[in-house]
DNA sequence: CAGCAGGTGCAAG
DNA sequence: CTTGCACCTGCT
């Protein structure tokens, strides 16, 4: 155990983990990252264009945490691609340090069911307090007990009762459906990485109090499904405010960014809300 | 205290 | 098929 040490362009690490993709992340006093994922604790700071990820190998590294923050990818030609669009120049001139995190297919499923109606630090006091109480044991930060999310078997005798009271409110019995079609098979998981993004749609939108944009969200964080555009609140405001000038529905707003950003729409999507959060655009 | 927040299901038109 | 509203919870 060392530190691993990697020099890239056009990633920044803050803006990767808290531009609203991810929600396991806590930023230390000194600009150190701790990030729980693939049931691992990583410590991980940048400096300049380098990455230092502490007590990981080289091996970890190449199998967990390039896949995870998405390093391989070039970048600089996907910004490039859409900087004729005034827009998009400027929002990526604002966050240029994005990448689109590779989440595990659960955990970020149960996560964005309880993103609906909240706040991220709503969210990631659910998510907490879910895994505290199901997950495993990974080690400590300043004092606290850090766990894992929990597998759909650790979560297999919750009630709804019991997750309700986790603070997910009236999301409980959504993320008991999602356990139970896990469990009984109905759901396959691993399969979904072999179906078209279309199909794995489909599988996802049959579990209770997922829709559109849960879906989407799930496709393009943890399937690696970079067409799709996920459309909540701020992307919609974004979308009306520069492009269309008009209150629009979602699946118009859908249509038009599949026009005008084609195959690498998650990636407009995402340089797009952080902008329009950040800026309150539209509100 | 009422209103609202990174949506969705459900009942009514 | 489209629209409007309730929904846990916690913060303003």
């Amino acid at each position: 155990m060392t530190t691993f040490i990697k020099e890239i362009e056009d990633f920044d690490l803050e803006q990767t983990l808290e531009c609203g993709q991810c929600f396991r992340y806590m930023k230390l006093d000194d600009g150190h990252y701790k990030v729980i994922a693939h049931g691992k604790v990583l410590e991980v700071m940048q400096k300049n264009n380098e990455i230092h990820f502490h007590h990981t190998t080289l091996e970890e590294y190449h199998d967990t945490w390039v896949h995870y923050f998405d390093l391989d990818r070039d970048y600089r030609g996907i910004k490039s691609s859409f900087e004729e669009d005034l827009v998009m120049k400027e929002a990526i001139a604002y966050k240029p340090g994005v990448r689109i995190i590779k989440q595990e297919v659960w955990e970020c499923l149960i996560s964005f069911i309880i993103s609906q109606n909240k706040a991220i630090p709503h969210i990631q006091k659910i998510i907490k307090n879910i895994s505290e109480a199901y997950g495993d044991y990974i080690g400590d930060h300043d004092g606290e007990k850090l766990y894992t999310f929990p597998t759909p078997e650790q979560l297999r005798e919750a009630t709804e009762q019991d997750i309700r009271d986790l603070k997910a409110g009236f999301r409980a019995p959504y993320i008991i459906d999602a356990t139970r079609r896990v469990l009984t098979g109905e759901l396959d998981l691993h399969g979904l990485q072999e179906l078209t993004t279309e199909e794995a749609k489909k599988e996802l939108l049959q579990i209770k109090g997922v829709g559109n944009k849960i879906a989407d969200c799930v496709l393009l964080f943890s399937l690696g499904r970079h067409e799709v555009f996920p459309i909540d609140i701020w992307v919609k405001r974004v979308m009306e405010y520069f492009y269309l000038k008009e209150d629009t529905k979602l699946d118009a707003i859908q249509v038009y960014a599949k026009e005008k950003f084609g195959r690498q729409a998650g990636f407009a999507q995402q340089y797009l809300f952080y902008y329009a959060r950040e800026k309150k655009i539209g509100k």
